[in-house]
DNA sequence: CCTTTTACAAACCGACTGTCGGTCTACGAA
DNA sequence: TTCGTAGACCGACAGTCGGTTTGTAAAAGG
């Protein structure tokens, strides 16, 4: 049981490379399997034995997405000097990572309506939401009541501003923006 | 031409009242025309005399609900004292009413995925949007360079906070989590 | 009174998603 | 070596859906 498996292997990463692109290109909605189909030459047959469905096929491009932005900022933060440079360096990070169009239109815009809310925030918990509410907690400048709730309007408050630099907004303006709400929400006084 | 337009605009009423519970409950792509046609009693011919299509009429339904939202927050704020106080009436507002599943499903989750994010901000910018960007230039606690931006990432952190409390969350405990967010960032020193 | 415009109806079209019976081939046991 | 099984793959088909086109009745307007 070798060759099989990697042949069902291959064709899943080929099937789920060429969704990636045409999602990112033209979203989910207008993203048709036929489609799909005919530029990985496979058929409908056997598209449907490797992924339930349209949503299913959606829901594996998301979740690889994630996982390779999460490996990225990991990498990034590495070696930070302490917890306040952590959360900068992986926030910038993201924002630059979010200006790539196929980030920003499958994680931002469409998983939401895909997936629906709920399932789309217990994803997130796995991927960005858990690094940055870690990340918060350990500047300690957070009361532990408010830890989740203001680790998701921080989240909320970058992915908006990554998606105004995604818009074609300035770069250097955006990012300079997000340190100043940064440097306010966690002073302490 | 009186009866005429009469009867137009109470079947376009029709159509809008029926449709946006539809939207909200079942989301835009699980709610299909047919069903609009059905539950209505509208034909086919009649529905596209009146809707440019599917997208059209989720428009015309965002629209309406947009504006219905902006009117209650005007008339929330009227008469506040301040511009601080009047931009905590006003978010705590917005807040409660996000906590109505038509607004939460419709405005902050499908809206953007079904007009796309260019047009979805371009909608927001003359209702929720533009009026928060206004009253937080009022409190004259932001730098004019970053207003535009502070205003995007407050009111995303503020539709997360909604959409908790929409999910589910305590009121009380995430309105205190707001106001505990703001009041960090509208501090100046 | 006659033309135009508007509201509505119904048949129809093309495209799409998902299903189903079936084929082929690698693999492991006898 | 042989043979049964399971997984990869195929393609026809059914059902649904969004949108178009053609037709009708009646109100509006000159």
């Amino acid at each position: 049981m070798n060759l099989k498996a990697e042949r069902g292997a291959a064709t899943r990463e080929r099937v789920l490379t060429i969704a990636t692109r045409l999602f990112a290109e033209r979203g989910y909605d207008d993203t048709s399997i036929e489609t799909v189909l005919q530029e990985s030459g496979l058929s409908r047959g056997a598209l449907y034995h490797h992924y339930a469905g349209k949503e299913a096929l959606f829901e594996a491009v998301l979740e690889a997405t994630e996982a390779g932005v999460g490996a990225k900022i990991v990498q990034a933060v590495r070696g930070a000097g302490s917890p306040e440079a952590a959360l900068r360096i992986g926030i910038r990070t993201w924002i630059r990572l979010a200006g790539d169009p196929v980030i920003k239109r499958i994680v931002l815009i469409d998983a939401p309506a895909v997936l629906g809310w709920e399932r789309w925030r217990a994803l997130e918990e796995r991927y960005s939401f858990g690094m940055l509410k870690s990340a918060l907690d350990a500047t300690g400048t957070v009361p532990a009541a408010y830890l989740d709730l203001h680790a998701h309007m921080l989240l909320a408050a970058i992915n908006e501003s990554a998606l105004l630099v995604a818009r074609g907004g300035d770069h250097a303006t955006v990012e300079a923006a997000v340190e100043e709400f940064l440097r306010r929400l966690l002073r302490t006084d």
